[in-house]
DNA sequence: ATGGATTTCTTGTGATCACAAAGCCGCGCA
DNA sequence: TGCGCGGCTTTGTGATCACAAGAAATCCAT
């Protein structure tokens, strides 16, 4: 069979794969314990089950999928007490990726952030329940960029992406009214430089966010 | 991430090969840099190339190994940033784990520890450097494994592994003389209870062990 | 019509192969 | 002697295939 002339030079098959299934999974597009097949996946992306299999394989790796004794693979659909878990390793990465930040945070970066919560005032008005969910990561991950620590950046994303179809199956039957508020709690904390009153903020919105989840 | 405590009846290849480079890499049994290949890998656990791919391209994922961009892969050599980096993360999320095991923690669990630190401290006298790596990491996984978490304790351990060739470097060279006296802390708070004592203990541990790593 | 057995279809697993790109070695030329 | 340069080799990538196990559908007997 003769090699498809692929016009993409840079990215190999599996990581197109890896990543197309990754936002959706941390968009929340996928509800807890839908299954998945290999061969849908390599069909879906036009690629043959070998990248599939190594995309879905890096996914089960990071707690974005689950893998069946038999082999099946699907969306975990969490406990509470592992939502619990992921909630408090959320508060504790997080709330230092902020306070790294804080002293890198510019009058430009809070411009940016003020723009990113209106966006996320429109999904909620427009009951957008996935642009909520990526326009409020993309709130944080703004935010944490600028604390310059990749590794700490990767494993706050990992975790998100954990909680990926959970925040799906809440924020659909969920109706929210506003944006959440502390971000506001945060960027004031940020105009002030005041780390303490930061961490709270970014704390509290962690675990608010997340203490309505557990059913 | 080996979550599941029961080892698989049947494990199938690719779980294998992930599982003895795992524990290679973990005990610092691979120094950085160092190169490997597919068909080696493949060659050496008896299976061909595909199950080899899935086990390196999960621990790619995970920050054991590193991939370049020609498709190579290697045991990462960790600038100090990163190690700083993974060493509050440690700190963050070891503490958490400590502090949450405290109210399980019985006179058996304390016990084992002082076994295990005995050991440890044979492997020092020994100059035995991965024997000394895998009984320090079998002491706080012990301990940790008591905070019935292991969303938790699957992130302290993807730390540990991306720390293994980097300690492989650092403790070939060093010739410790005495075991990590941090443990007789940790296991003096343990025995009294006493929280913020414990706290400290961990993280000072953590913090002692891998400020000498940053050259 | 219903329950159990059997067949059929689906799905994951791992080996193998063709291909491309990167490394490596040695030959030849200045 | 130093430096390209062309070929050979090594290595990763992805498609395809045979196979086994599980799920689903079908069929037969009561």
């Amino acid at each position: 069979m003769l090699i498809q002339t692929r016009p993409d030079p840079s990215p190999s098959a599996h990581d197109r794969v890896y990543r197309g299934l990754r936002t959706r999974i941390m968009h929340g597009e996928i509800e807890p314990g839908q299954a998945l097949t290999l061969r849908g996946i390599g069909k879906e992306f036009g690629v043959s089950m070998t990248p599939a299999r190594e995309a879905v394989r890096r996914l089960v790796a990071e707690g974005a999928l689950l893998l069946s004794s038999s082999g099946r693979v699907s969306t975990p659909d969490l406990s509470n007490e592992r939502i619990e878990e992921l909630a408090a390793l959320r508060a504790l990465i997080e709330v230092e990726l902020s306070s790294r930040a804080l002293p890198r945070a510019h009058m430009a970066l809070i411009d940016r952030l003020q723009l990113i919560n209106g966006t996320i005032s429109d999904a909620v008005r427009a009951h957008d329940p996935v642009g909520y969910i990526r326009t409020n990561l993309e709130f944080h991950r703004t935010l944490y960029l600028r604390a310059q620590a990749p590794a700490m950046l990767a494993m706050a994303e990992t975790v998100w992406l954990q909680l990926g179809p959970t925040m799906c199956k809440l924020y659909g039957r969920m109706n929210r009214t506003e944006a959440p508020h502390f971000h506001r709690h945060i960027i004031a904390a940020l105009k002030a430089g005041d780390e303490p009153g930061l961490r709270l903020a970014v704390r509290s919105d962690v675990t608010q966010g997340l203490r309505m989840l557990t059913t």
